[in-house]
RNA sequence: GAAGUGAACCGGGUGAUCGCUUUCCCUUCUUUAUGGAACGGAAAGAGGAAAGUCCGGGCUCCAUAGAGCAGGAUACUCCGUAACGCGGAGUGAGGGCGACCUUAAGGAAAGUGCAACAGAAAGUACACGGCCUACCUGGGCUCCCUGCCCAGCGGCAAAGGUGAAAUGGUGAGGUAAGAGCUCACCAGUGUUUCUGGUGACAGGAACAGCUUGGUAAACCCUAUCCGGAGCAAGAUCAAAUAGGAAAGUGUUUGAGGGCGGCUCGUCCGAUACUUUCGGGUUGAUUGCUUGAGCCUGUCGGCAACGGCAGGCCUAGAUUGAUGAUCACCGCUCCAGUCUUCUGGAGAACAGGACCCGGCUUACACGUUCACUUCGGUA
RNA sequence: UCCGGAGUGGCGCAAUGGUAGCGCAAUCGGCUGUUAACCGAUGGGUUACAAGUUCGAAUCUUGUCUCCGGAG
């Protein structure tokens, strides 16, 4: 059974964190479900950014959508390269989607991305 | 059985695996130490509206929060409450066959304003069309008086049509014509008074004067209440940058400041303000969850609510913790089978961010109680 | 957390208690060989929603919904 943690030091946490994946890193949409930037960050370990904006719904939607992209992150994240930045930007469709797809997509996006 | 009225409740449950947040315990690492980090274990982990931010408080700072003006809010009565614009019980008015519902419900006799169109007139009432010539003046008819006709000076507000609204209604008397001018009854107003009620008010009696329009969710008046800002309040620690430069203005004869405006008062008080140039930080801890707290019982009260006794501890995140997968049971709908099974689909509104009391709004499948009207049967 | 503003025909805007209007767009007709322009006519509104005050409400009052903006 691989560790399938997810602890705090594994995500982005300032502003201009954020900022540096969005500027500098390279941007993948996936599907009209949501867009995913990376960045190499020369760490040992990979950290992930969530962004839900007010567009994508009320409070339980972007709270819904949060989560299930974190879900994703912590099943698949042996499967990315280990020193990544990654952020990604939910859409619409995100909090709607069966879990499986949203899974799959997602991790397409990464693999392709190793590779 | 049908239609309806008013309350109260519920907001799926159990179990398994992985994962997240907080607290506690143990071990290890690190640190002078407080402390910090990691593995493991245990416990706890969103709502009835957490929402809208519409009111009211607690708490913190500004003076132990002061005076007046301005401004804002509220507006039948009594009670409840920390307080309220909230709640309870009533009163008046309006609606409904009824259960019951609605109600910003002080003042128009302090003043200013407003009322399209229509209408004579929309307010110190007026006189379009009308009615009348008793009194007075002039003229005519008439032999004269009496009398008649016309006009004037005047009198009147009954009938007319308009409008949302036109200065009480009906009847009789009265008169030149009329009029609360007088009378009877009715409606309404004011004053005094009796009875009931804590009170709003209700019921009755006497007298007065006949009558005073609508609008204050128009300005306004009256009464009561309100100091301002908000947990990004406030407090502590650490780091970094700077204790900058130039010009102008004011000042111990008091500048300037003390978180909405003005005046006063009071406190602090030696540097303050404006413009231009240049530079830098926005971390950690605390506030932070024991509170007008929840549950049970009992007593007082019609009730809201309050008193007493016992028990309980129940989120504290900060890119913001509840998710993913599976099994069974329960609910709703659809299809098959066929009278109890199988398969499929679905389960709302919605997520704490200092904390409470209310109000308002959203809400799937449902449950319970009390009452009303109509119909049927006995 | 606190504080403002707006909502009227398809679009952009008027109307400060008294018949809901203007421009563009749309539809129809004319002009032209045809289109545009031009000329003439026509339709289109629960004034965001719900209550209330008033004789009468887009306008006044209260509540709600949606959108936009500001401060820290």
């Amino acid at each position: 059974m691989p560790d399938q943690s997810f602890r705090k030091y594994e995500r982005l946490l300032k502003r201009f964190e954020f900022k540096k994946v969005l500027d500098q890193g390279q941007k993948k949409r996936v599907d009209n479900i949501c867009t995913v930037f990376w960045l190499p960050n020369g760490k040992e370990h990979r950290r992930l950014g969530i962004i839900a904006s007010r567009k994508v719904g009320s409070s339980v939607v972007r709270n819904k959508a949060k989560r299930r992209i974190r879900e994703v992150f912590r099943q698949i994240k042996h499967q990315i390269y280990p020193s990544v930045d990654i952020v990604i930007i939910a859409g619409k469709k995100t909090s709607f989607v069966p879990f499986a797809i949203l899974k799959n997509k997602i991790a397409q996006s990464l693999w392709a991305q190793a590779v």
